[in-house]
DNA sequence: GTTGAACTCGCCCTCTGCTGGTCGGAT
DNA sequence: AATCCGACCAGCAGAGGGCGAGTTCAAC
């Protein structure tokens, strides 16, 4: 395993080889990293000619690159140096410890570069210790498990993605029978993952180690992936994972055609019996196949090689790259028959159809009659039930069921909250009922409350005081003698409003019916129903009855409220299907008949009727219910 | 390896109900 | 003169509809 920066850095790892003589150019790690930037395709060429066709195709400049790494390998046999690759139990992962070796030699060109040996030690993870790029060791260990994982963590202060951008592995694919150094495959580290696969067969020049690890195992497949660590660690960790199942028998050899790895591969297929199970190590996902697992593995990564060229906007396959480019050439071609909406996907218009056609619903909750389009909307509606709210707002005590109520709340503690009531104005706010002065709304109206309940308006003349303004000026007409309001009728001048209306109405309004409050004792009439009450309590009675045009026995307020809470309940009972709106219909117009409106509102109603009784229509109360 | 369908996530919108503040008319 | 009450408005939250776009999966 070789690695390779760039731009004159080299990062030079070699599987299971030291070397004393080291002649690598960094420039010549730039071919090999010119070669990686299309790996799939040096992949595809690979298989299909074989290795040393792709090798053929390569520039003189690569050749040397190439003759002088092969050197380098060569001279390495000379001193080989301990190398630990131990994996142990099955499945099981392992982090390994990083030991650095500084090369002696001094044609080392690459001064910096140092000698990394790895040894395994299970749950302890060592960094390296000292500044600039190294070589990597590895060395396969006893085969005793289906499935082995190696992950080596590199300070990222140490070592850069960047640093390591290049990594040229042997045979990287599923099943390719060539992993002779002519086949080396270029990958970029960048891409975060790649396979690498050791097997028997190794050609003369191989490495020591690789021949030692050939002997003891017929094949061995590696996933190796890098990445990112998170925040706290601020590391790179390497992720080797042994992805050799079994052995295998009749395996063909290196030398094979393109046909025959093909049946091979169905051979191997069909001789292991068992199926191949791939798991991914960042997460839980498993593959049968090598295709599908390589697949998932970009969604671990952040590569998106498919650029639009309209936009700069990059996706990870081509399909999406369409569907992208559709967007801005207004291509939709699923187009619905029963409107002109149309959609970049098949998908998409079977939904919009089922919103606006179909009314299609197959998500139905268990709980109540609720049904969706979508799973993700029986989702949502679940929690009205439950009452989960797993969205919390970090600034106060509010949590919201889905993430965009969350997100409208947040607008509380800013946007166009924050504007209107906690913006600096440069203009002053000034306080309604002082002279307090304010440049923040909040502040403002937070002020304002506290005079609530205060009779801030002092009159000048005399002690009266009083909560509005509006009565303030009415009440200094008293002393000024001023009377504004005059009857057109009598020329009489009033000082506030509604006295002249109400001198209007007893004198000039020929329709108008004085109210008379009633003593429930004596019948004596009183045109005030405080005057009624003072009377009451002389004449021992209780209390009065009103008696309003004689049309109730309550005060026109407390009708009111009786009225307005039966028609609430009226109205929620016809809500729930309890009336029918024809019923309610017939109704309208007709003498209060209680035992017309629904049963459930049976206790309600009869209140009403006790209360209230004559004078009220159906269409009263209706016109109350659906105001 | 490619492709399309299915699945999933996330965003934005509307409708609705509740609450508090203000104002003007009624009592 | 004092208080009550309804209308109106703004702000906020609950619930759900609709759709864009990314991901997964299986067939080819």
């Amino acid at each position: 395993m070789e690695w390779a920066g760039h731009s004159g850095h080299a990062f030079h790892g070699q599987v299971i080889v030291a070397a004393t003589e080291i002649s690598v150019l960094s420039e010549q790690f730039t071919k090999i990293k010119e070669l990686e930037l299309m790996p799939e395709k040096g992949l595809k060429e690979e298989e299909k000619d074989g290795a040393r066709r792709e090798k053929d195709h390569r520039s003189p400049s690569e050749l040397e690159a190439e003759r002088t790494s092969g050197a380098f390998q060569d001279s390495v046999l000379e001193e080989e140096v301990e190398l630990v690759l131990a994996p142990s139990e099955e499945s099981e992962k392992h982090i390994l410890t990083l030991q650095t070796v500084h090369f002696t030699s001094e044609a080392v060109e690459l001064q910096d570069m140092s000698l990394l040996s790895i040894q395994q030690q299970e749950g302890v993870q060592v960094m390296v210790q000292q500044p600039g790029p190294g070589l990597l060791w590895l060395e396969e260990g006893p085969r005793q498990s289906l499935q082995q994982y190696v992950a080596i963590s590199i300070q990222q202060e140490l070592y850069s993605l960047q640093e390591m951008e290049v990594l040229q592995f042997h045979a990287l694919e599923e099943n390719v029978m060539v992993a002779s150094e002519d086949s080396k495959l270029a990958v970029s580290l960048a891409e975060s993952a790649g396979l690498i696969k050791l097997q028997e067969g190794q050609e003369k020049n191989q490495l020591l180690a690789e021949r030692r690890l050939a002997e003891r195992t017929k094949e061995q497949l590696f996933f190796v992936e890098t990445m990112s660590g998170d925040e706290r660690s601020d590391e790179i960790v390497l992720t080797i994972s042994n992805l050799n199942v079994e052995e295998q028998e009749d395996q063909p050899t290196a030398g094979q055609a393109d046909a025959e790895k093909a049946k091979s591969t169905k051979n191997q297929r069909k001789t292991k019996g068992a199926k191949r199970t791939f798991h991914c190590d960042v997460c839980m996902f498993t593959a049968s196949r090598m295709s599908s697992f390589n697949r998932h593995m970009k969604t671990h990564t952040n590569e998106k090689p498919h650029l639009c060229h309209l936009c700069l906007k990059t996706f990870r396959t081509v399909t999406l790259l369409r569907n992208h480019v559709n967007i801005h050439t207004g291509n939709r071609p699923y187009k619905c028959n029963d409107c002109n909406m149309a959609f970049v996907t098949s998908g998409e218009l079977v939904r919009h159809r089922r919103y606006k056609h179909t009314h299609e619903k197959p998500f139905k909750c268990s709980m109540c009659k609720y049904a969706s389009v979508e799973a993700s909307k029986l989702k949502r509606h679940v929690r009205s039930h439950t009452g989960e709210r797993p969205f919390q707002c970090c600034q106060c005590s509010y949590a919201s069921r889905d993430t965009y109520k969350l997100k409208r709340h947040m607008r509380t503690h800013s946007g166009v909250h924050m504007r209107n009531l906690h913006a600096y104005s440069a203009t002053e706010l000034k306080c309604r009922y002082c002279s307090a002065v304010f440049h923040e709304r909040y502040a403002l109206m937070q002020h304002q409350k506290t005079h609530k309940n205060e009779k801030r308006f002092k009159c000048e003349h005399c002690s009266y005081a009083c909560k509005q303004e509006r009565h303030m000026t009415a009440h200094i007409r008293t002393h000024t003698g001023e009377k504004p309001f005059t009857c057109l009728s009598c020329n009489k001048c009033f000082r506030q409003k509604q006295l002249l209306n109400a001198h209007f109405r007893k004198y000039h309004d020929a329709n108008f019916i004085p109210t008379v409050y009633k003593c429930s004792k004596c019948g004596k009439g009183f045109s005030r129903w405080s005057n009624v009450h003072r009377h009451s309590e002389k004449c021992g009675s209780g209390e009065a009855k009103s008696a309003t045009s004689g049309k109730g026995r309550r005060t026109g307020k407390r009708k009111q409220t009786i009225l307005k809470e039966a028609a609430k309940g009226w109205k929620e009972a016809a809500n729930r299907d309890e009336a029918t709106a024809e019923e309610v219909s017939t109704m309208k117009g007709e003498q209060f008949p209680g035992e017309m409106f629904p049963v459930a509102c049976g206790e309600t109603t009869a209140r009403v009727k006790e209360e209230v009784d004559e004078g009220v229509t159906c269409e009263m109360l209706l016109n109350m219910m659906y105001k």
